[in-house]
DNA sequence: TCAGTATATAACTATATACTTATATAAACA
DNA sequence: TGTTTATATAAGTATATAGTTATATACTGA
């Protein structure tokens, strides 16, 4: 298989990943810092293992990294993907989340440690 | 709805449209100039309804616009498409396809007028 | 008007995807 | 050690998607 295929199906791969709303917010969020796996939840008010199931994923292509610090697991964007570069110009045309996660903070419901 | 889930909605929408192989390279092929349907179904080797069925959900997403001249129809990317931005962002990542088009129209197959 | 060519659409099928519920794993802590 | 909390995984289901074959539409030129 030649070069140009192989990076054609990444670039393709990466955009299919992301042509799911759930898994682009997700990848908004964690634009500019670390997320655990229960502020996702709470933040896109659904179940716990689809959450999980959109991570694991963004995990197998590359497109984040966990981190686990005591019982919880914290998500990030990886810096050292192929597709980093492209990632990060995506989600610039990906609205702001600030409001939303601003109503989640009020609420107190964003805080795991 | 409020403006922001339209354009996340809109977003994931292009990036599933182009999280196809066959379309993502279709917009690349469309980068620079206008390509007839016969054009594409040559270059992808696969049946033409496939490539009408794809270009149909390019054009209904309007990222595409066609222009028909005698017998054939000419498809070309639609600069004023909302996510026109976007478009020429993604599919700088996407490798050029120069090198198969010349394979193809050496062997005169592209030619339609 | 008829035959040929280019393209679109419809109907069907096979596969992929996202979600749900139930259960497993792992860490914290009493 | 037992319970609680956080997360992952498995299995099942419903929907979406891409491709195929068959057919329809539209234009061209004899």
């Amino acid at each position: 298989m030649s070069f140009d295929l192989k990076e054609l199906d990444e670039v393709s791969q990466t955009l299919k990943l992301l042509g799911d709303k759930t898994r682009l917010t997700i990848m908004k969020l964690l634009e500019n810092q670390e997320r655990c796996v229960c502020e996702l939840v709470e933040f896109f008010k659904t179940s716990q293992p689809s959450i999980s199931q959109h991570l694991r994923k963004l995990k197998d292509a590359g497109l984040v990294k966990e981190n686990r610090r005591g019982q919880w697991i914290f998500y990030s964007v990886n810096p050292s993907s192929a597709q980093y570069e492209l990632i990060q110009k995506l989600i610039a045309f990906v609205p702001s989340q600030d409001h939303a996660l601003e109503e989640l903070s009020k609420k107190g419901v964003i805080s795991c440690e």
